[in-house]
RNA sequence: CGGGAUAUGGCGUAGUCCGGUUAGCGCGCCUGCUUUGGGAGCAGGAGAUCGCCUGUUCGAAUCAGGCUAUCCCGACCA
């Protein structure tokens, strides 16, 4: 057991926050809202990031870079874009610093005021469709299937880490094309794209949906996304997907010549999913003893601690070990050997266990004889002592089992958090006890906006799959013709 | 931007009400010895202008005024 941490049912957000700083994550800078993400948290994402990358290859798309600064008066070409993000906008006004006249240090010189100030881009739809413009004449420039690995910065009020920071990392697909049917296909294959990363890989499983329009990415006709739910029964939009109809090619003149020789506006995508997923991850697996990561995603995979009483040992353990990573290496595992005397084994065994490694193998004296190893999984904490033989294949197998069942685990506890209400006073009891509530909706935003204001609660999407079946709305009783999900938010 | 709270070695804190030795303790860190099957023990050691400024006083971590920063609760949000 973790000494002096806290549970889980005990105060769901303290624990979060200390999770991420003792399975040594992240930690807080010294710029308000930002967030260090240190060198173990960072391993995680990278692998994200890898498997991710591959997804969008193989899908066809390339990566880019667009620039960190956008002119301002690109962000307020299209009308409702900047009115979605003008609240939280860092904007660049000067380009140089001078000493105090006073000697107290450095100061902005008021003479080096931009003629145009710039922002930080809090997404890059403008500055990347600005670009567009120039590389699309015809037909045959579509389509253009481009996505950037980029921070992003919006200036958030109250942040936490990796849910919400006013900096955070992400990857932002852009593609244009030449008809409403390939943009509206492109949008959706990209949210199956996350669908099948958050499964797995991540191990979490999600709902794909369509945001009601109150909910919607401020541009987009249609915002397609991915919901989990987190342990304590709150949602987390895990990746989104816009099909932006010709918004921006209208606001940026974008056209192309089609095969009859006429002008036409470019159909445009965005997807995008960012940092946060390191919340999800976190939120939907660890538990009070720590951080639990499924196989594909942890930096490290095994962890091999020897057990002995003097440096002769340690050194006939060294020997004996080595050929045992060596085996489980040329599984394609990664693996890490801890020998360091100065901390003992338990310490060791907490520590790993804390920062999710999958799997632990301990090694012994008794072992040494026996031709043994103990083999403990940290999903479950089960250990068993089983002989050297076979190990490797063994282990292997237990990684597929892990992953598995971590999918598996979450299915369960979102299907035991997901029910169908169907009154209003049922709804406000319900909604209190966390999870995803299926209810009937009249399709209006007036509704959604009151039932957000009396209950905090928002749609979090209305599901791909939600069959057809008529109802009354849970809140005004006016006819409905599917469920949609309600839910508390992250 | 409203409402509340806090600020003391790297971290967590005692002391503040009622001013008075060298600011105490735990964790961590360094050195040495003994240890190693679930967070080791002992001994020694380093480390703090008590958030900042001004004032009151013989004397301020402690009292007063101002400032700054951070956290929590709201409004806002991937």
């Amino acid at each position: 057991m973790a000494k002096d941490f806290v549970k889980r049912s005990e105060n769901y957000s303290e624990w979060y926050n200390e999770l991420v700083v003792r399975a040594d994550l992240a930690e807080n800078s010294a710029v308000r809202g930002c967030m260090v993400i240190k060198p173990y948290g960072y391993a995680i994402w990278e692998k994200m990031q890898r498997a991710l990358d591959d997804m969008f290859k193989a899908t066809g798309h390339q990566n880019a870079y667009f620039p960190l600064f956008i002119p301002k008066s690109f962000l307020s070409r299209e009308a409702e874009h900047v009115e979605g993000f003008a609240k939280e906008c860092a904007v660049v006004t000067h380009h140089r610093l001078m000493n105090a006249p006073d000697g107290s240090g450095v100061v902005v010189d008021p003479n080096a005021r931009l003629e145009e100030e710039l922002i930080v881009r809090p997404t890059s739809e403008t500055i990347i469709w600005s670009t567009y413009k120039n590389w699309i004449k015809s037909y045959r420039d579509l389509p253009i299937l481009c996505n950037q690995w980029a921070n992003v910065v919006r200036w958030e009020m109250r942040t936490r880490m990796f849910l919400r920071t006013a900096e955070f990392l992400w990857q932002e697909g852009h593609t244009a094309h030449a008809t409403r049917e390939e943009a509206e296909t492109e949008a959706r294959r990209m949210l199956d794209v996350y669908a099948d990363f958050a499964e797995n890989w991540m191990a979490v499983p999600v709902i794909r949906g369509v945001k009601s329009p109150n909910e919607r990415f401020a541009g987009a006709l249609d915002t397609y996304c991915i919901e989990a739910m987190m342990q304590d029964g709150k949602a987390l939009q895990a990746g989104t997907s816009h099909f932006l109809g010709q918004n921006f090619a209208k606001a940026f003149e974008v056209q192309f010549l089609n095969k009859a020789n006429q002008l036409e506006y470019v159909w445009a995508t965005s997807w995008g999913v960012s940092t946060r997923l390191m919340g999800a991850l976190i939120m939907t697996h660890s538990d009070d003893n720590g951080l639990v990561l499924p196989p594909k995603l942890a930096p490290i995979q095994v962890a091999i601690v020897p057990i002995c009483k003097n440096d002769e040992q340690m050194a006939e353990l060294d020997a004996h070990i080595a050929p045992l990573t060596e085996s489980l290496k040329a599984k394609g595992l990664t693996v890490k050997y801890d020998n360091r005397t100065e901390y003992k084994p338990g310490w060791k065994f907490n520590e790993y266990e804390f920062k999710g490694v999958p799997v632990r193998l301990a090694i012994g004296p008794r072992d040494l004889e026996n031709g043994t190893c103990e083999v403990c999984r940290r999903d479950t904490l089960e250990k068993i002592t089983m002989p050297l033989d076979g190990i490797a294949d063994h282990v292997l197998q237990l990684m597929d089992e892990i992953q598995h069942s971590l999918l598996q685990r979450a299915k369960d506890f979102r299907a035991a958090n997901t029910r169908p209400v169907d009154t209003w006073e049922q709804f406000q009891t319900e909604i209190e006890k966390g999870g995803f509530l299926l209810c009937h909706w009249d399709g209006t935003t007036e509704t959604e906006e009151k039932i957000k204001e009396l209950t905090k609660a928002t749609i979090r999407c209305i599901p791909y799959d939600a069959p057809a079946e008529e109802g009354k709305c849970v809140f005004s009783g006016k006819p409905s013709h599917r469920r949609v999900i309600f839910a508390r938010a992250y």
